[in-house]
DNA sequence: CTGAAAGCGCTTACAG
DNA sequence: CTGAAAGCGCTTACAG
């Protein structure tokens, strides 16, 4: 069995250099000649010996690392999230640190404590929280040299900052409603008391103002109950069901509950997209497999971690204290076979 | 603002001690009066102050990280996984390391180097892949003399491993529903061509041959599509649906397979659970909000991870060479409404 | 281009 | 109980 190598001393004596010639060659930074750089290069590949983080950190040396802190873990778009940042991240050689804060403000200031302590080269704050503890997260890298960004944001951040144009996307969703003839609109679980709710009513009101329709649209919510799921979709169909008088399109907070909508609106006998038409949230893997497939909208996670991960390098090349304007994603049109124009 | 403490040094120079004080103080090794521990204590508390794990590792002291090796982050039950291992890891003072190889051999060959490099103290290989180069990982790792633990291993892994029991699950399941009368079974999606399916179908196979029923369970599948899905599902509810003679008891692979079916077949007029009964996998939400809520196998989520944890912690105080028995996890039954006994 | 020193933050010996 | 040295693996100055 090959001898493993642990440091780059031993890697030296192997080779007959000096250690300084092989950190050298390790770095890349000149001062080497390009054939003992290439001998070391090999010998790296072929013992699979990667240099110490530990050693660099201490040294004061870059140490490739990136904090990134979550909120949750419980919705498959976060998991996309981390999936593309990790893949984006490792192809720039950084290396990500993965931590989840549980809505805890506290594990959150250890969190990004830790990040501290690992002497990461950037955070990326991920879902990051409406409440003020960000701020002093913000504060405390800050005062470390850390540059931090935020992706999807609940709350405002006016700054270093990138995520989905919410408003945008339902705006065009009701604009495409609007020019197929719709005229009454329900929206299931958007409801303008949450922080996102409140974008997207925004935009659904612009483009119904910009369309001349005066009808206020018909806000579906329970009370106290997370605006998820298909039974709670279902609850909500059943608050129309009892109405006189049926909204034409219907927008759902999500797939799930549009799911759930349809499910139920479908057992009462009506018909999708004949009665009414229906929108969903997200391009979950579920909305593709319903009938009729659901018309929804992607959130572009591909290109919302490619912005963020770009919006990083940045702020790592400008320092801690540059200020970079918010990126907004554009939102992805899904139109499937649960829209057609309103009954006559 | 408070002036931050970044180093052992700084903080004995603050409260007037030697950086050597300072350090038994934290390390809580003695050597050391109470009174001092006390006020270090104290201190790092005030000024959130954490020694630098880099400076720690660096010297030999354990590092406190353990590596946390994902396949992939696309199941519900991967991600609960996930955040249970997390956190009782930290309440044992350990911080997970978390890393994806992605099913990609390569990657996960790096990961298991990064670990190394970061001298963590323990691993967990989660899904462990089935492939050969988990040996190469475990051999790198014990050189290197770090303990690794396997959970959910797809492959045959004898030692060192946590899993739920799913033979005894589809035992307990067929044995259920056999018991209520059931002759026929159907298995939609469960294959043994799969690692986990013959498993699973082992134990269908065992509680058949107990209740002494010879009629072979119906295997339904649609070759080179990945067993997954609502849309599997209602496609395997169509192989039933052109049967001349249909089973009574539909045994699902997964939650979302167990949907899929029973829309397919509601909308063919069959009642659930008066036509047949119905088990799904999993325990997803989607299980309790289909109508009837679906029967399912809890994955017994938090028990696996605790498991997992402790075998590990075993192996760190047991050393790297240290062969620890494979722990079986129970499956937790949940009987909902879509079980009955069989049409006369 | 190469060699040897200094020092990052820490802990573990070893003296007192 | 406390003090001071040595050294973990590395890189960044500084000499040659």
């Amino acid at each position: 069995m090959k001898k493993s190598i642990q440091s780059t001393a031993e890697l030296a004596r192997h080779l007959g250099l000096s250690r300084w010639s092989v950190s050298r060659a390790i770095n890349g930074q000149g001062g080497v000649s390009a054939g003992t750089t290439a001998q070391v290069r090999a010998a790296m590949e072929e013992y699979g010996f990667t240099p110490s983080p530990h050693g660099r950190a201490l040294r004061g040396h870059r140490t490739g690392a990136i904090g990134i802190c979550f909120r949750e873990l419980d919705t498959p778009i976060t998991i996309q999230k981390v999936a593309h940042i990790q893949r984006l991240l490792s192809r720039r050689g950084f290396r990500p640190l993965f931590e989840f804060t549980e809505l805890d403000q506290r594990m959150g200031t250890d969190v990004i404590r830790h990040f501290i302590s690992m002497r990461v080269e950037g955070v990326l704050l991920v879902d990051t929280p409406p409440g003020p503890e960000v701020n002093e997260w913000q504060r405390m890298l800050k005062q470390h040299g850390i540059p931090a960004a935020s992706v999807e944001p609940v709350g405002p951040i006016t700054q270093n900052s990138v995520h989905l144009d919410r408003e945008e996307a339902m705006a065009r969703v009701t604009a495409h409603l609007a020019a197929l003839g719709h005229r009454r609109f329900a929206l299931a679980g958007i409801s303008p008391e949450y922080p996102l709710g409140r974008v997207r009513h925004n935009g659904v009101m612009r483009a119904l103002a910009a369309a001349k329709i005066s009808t206020a649209p018909e806000i579906l919510s329970l009370p106290n109950v997370r605006p998820a799921g298909l039974r709670y979709g279902r609850q909500l169909a059943e608050l129309l069901l009892a109405r006189s008088r049926q909204p034409t399109a219907i927008l759902a907070i999500n797939d799930e509950v549009a799911a759930g909508v349809l499910w139920r609106l479908q057992r009462a006998g009506l018909n999708c997209p004949g009665d009414f038409s229906l929108f969903g949230f997200d391009n979950l893997a579920l909305s593709e497999q319903t009938t009729p497939a659901l018309s929804t909208v992607d959130h572009n996670v591909e290109v919302v971690a490619a912005a963020a991960v770009d919006l990083l390098g940045q702020l790592i090349e400008l320092g801690p204290n540059a200020k970079l304007p918010v990126v907004k994603i554009e939102p992805h049109l899904i139109v499937r076979e649960s829209i057609a124009a309103p009954p006559r």
